[in-house]
RNA sequence: GGCCCGUUCGUCUAGUGGUUAGGACAUCUGGUUUUCAUCCAGGCAACAGGAGUUCGAUUCUCCUACGGGCUACCA
């Protein structure tokens, strides 16, 4: 395998989500593996859409998710700049080396006229395809034009009647006909560069030497070889990866399951989570083993790439979410679930809170709905809980509330005796104690809670049960 | 419409011209825990359909169906 210079190039429009991410990590992963490196470049040439805001929130992402890139924005790089939209006069260059051998043409058909062949051609059941009315446009029509001040797109000449062919590291051999395609546009109207030109004009730059994008961008190749073609640059290999889609088969999008990478990280994943569920859609890793980047890295292989595509499934990432939790320590968890503990009593400290609740919990929301059960919400605010404390009568806790007191020290002890004294055992024992001192009826084990507890807020407790 | 990609349990997937088609997640059942959860054990569950090649096809070929992409002065 050689070096591989992989990349991400994200549109700043918008943020980023886990079919995105997925693609970034795939790049990472290849580039880790092949001891190469991975470049980040901006490709914010829709001036409409692209904002700022997102190109910032995709690097914090990115940085975020531990996806570190060798050269791009914030860093730099030897082929500097890496935001498209302050590349425009590398671009121009190539434009003026396109027209002067005729590689390139203006084009003066305007977007509505475009629109309305399209649509006749297909309404007439033909392909809808530029009809190439200036591709051979003599001089002087050209100079018309231009003399009225009209403004051209530029279209790529593109080879007629040429079968453009290349191997797709993990689709395998692909062959496209010119005659399906069309002059594709290189220039907009406002002078800047489409994405077809830009994109591959960059990755041959900045020495890609492989892309690694999602299969919506497979037809796209042909266009994007023969121009590198024409401008004798060198063309990377190719590997396109099945999407990823929605719970429903559809595109990734808000109404079918996709996160943003943000949502992500407020809802408490960790990175280590996301990306060992991302790097095994799509691409087989045999075991389930925990991995770092680094690990993941070394047990990726293209080879292993799926060619179908595959849908989200949020349990697979919640299994990786909770194997995470699992292996952290206390303090590291305590500091993932710093912001949210803020409501815990003085008393008790931080550290004893979430050993107790660590094996119980896989996102911060449960450690906040055991803190607000434990000592924030008064007694009975679930009415499943507050029905059972009542069935089980208020003698019950009358009695248990004595044994507590008397026997302090020894649950198992208590719990024994609360048995024989009130006649219930198993669940109708358990789950009634458990409900009125948790506010739930499920959580760590009693004796550790009511440690932490303490005396004092047990008894108050089992008052407030037998007085509800 | 044209070109292209794809289709194995609900989901992620392994797999081979002859397999009881394997694993994981989810789910269900049982065991442990005098409770829930955890944990352990077990169960359910798939080769889209049709032709062809072949002694034999889930695997190879073709067709159909279904899903998806591109066909933008979006990327």
């Amino acid at each position: 395998m050689p070096a591989y210079k992989s990349r991400f190039c994200p549109s700043p429009t918008g943020l980023l989500h886990l079919g995105n991410l997925r693609t970034a990590l795939l790049n990472v992963l290849l580039a880790i593996k092949s001891r190469g490196t991975f470049i980040l470049r901006i490709e914010d040439t829709d001036a409409e859409r692209s904002k700022t805001e997102f190109s910032e929130a995709v690097c914090d992402d990115l940085e975020w998710m531990g996806l570190d890139w060798q050269e791009g924005p914030r860093i730099g790089g030897s082929q500097d700049p890496y935001y498209q939209s302050e590349r425009n006069s590398i671009y121009e260059a190539f434009y003026e080396k396109l027209l002067e051998q005729d590689l390139i043409y203006p084009c003066f058909t305007s977007d509505e006229e475009l629109k309305i062949i399209r649509r006749n051609q297909m309404a007439a059941g033909k392909p809808p395809r530029y009809t190439g009315v200036w591709a051979n446009a003599s001089k002087e029509d050209v100079k018309k034009e231009l003399e009225k001040g009209a403004q051209p797109v530029y279209r790529f000449r593109l080879p007629k009647d040429k079968t453009i062919t290349f191997k797709d590291l993990v689709k395998g051999e692909q062959s496209f006909h010119t005659g399906d395609l069309d002059d594709f546009i290189v220039r907009k109207k406002d002078l800047s560069p489409t994405f077809m030109f830009a994109n591959a004009i960059d990755d041959s730059l900045m020495g890609v030497n492989v892309v690694l994008r999602g299969e919506d961008h497979l037809s796209n190749t042909p266009r994007q070889i023969a121009l590198l073609e024409a401008l004798n640059l060198e063309i990377p290999e190719f590997i396109h990866v099945a999407l990823f889609t929605g719970d429903d088969g559809a595109p990734l999008s808000k109404r079918n399951g996709s996160l943003s990478v943000k949502e992500l990280r407020e809802i408490g994943y960790f990175p280590q989570a996301v990306i060992n569920y991302l790097s095994r859609v799509g691409h087989t890793i045999p075991d389930n083993e925990l991995r770092d980047l680094e690990g993941l890295s070394s047990v990726f292989n293209v080879d292993n790439i799926s060619t179908s595509p595959s849908r989200i499934d949020h349990d697979q990432l919640a299994f990786w979410q909770k194997n995470v939790v699992e292996s952290k320590s206390t303090e590291e968890l305590s500091s993932w679930l710093e912001s949210h503990l803020k409501n815990l009593p003085k008393d008790i400290e931080k550290d004893i809170f979430v050993e107790l609740i660590k094996d119980n919990i896989v996102f911060p929301v449960e450690a906040v709905e055991y803190l607000d059960g434990l000592f924030i919400n008064p007694l009975g605010s679930i009415k499943e809980v507050k029905d059972l404390i009542k069935q089980s009568g208020s003698d019950f806790f009358k009695i248990s509330e004595k044994i507590v007191k008397d026997n302090w020290g020894d649950w198992s002890k208590i719990m024994k005796l609360i048995g024989e004294e009130t006649g219930t055992k198993g669940k109708g024992l358990f789950m009634p104690i458990r409900a009125s001192i948790t506010g739930q009826f499920s959580g760590p084990e009693l004796d550790q809670v009511t440690e932490v507890l303490g005396q004092e807020r047990v008894l108050k407790r089992l008052k407030e049960a037998a007085a509800l």
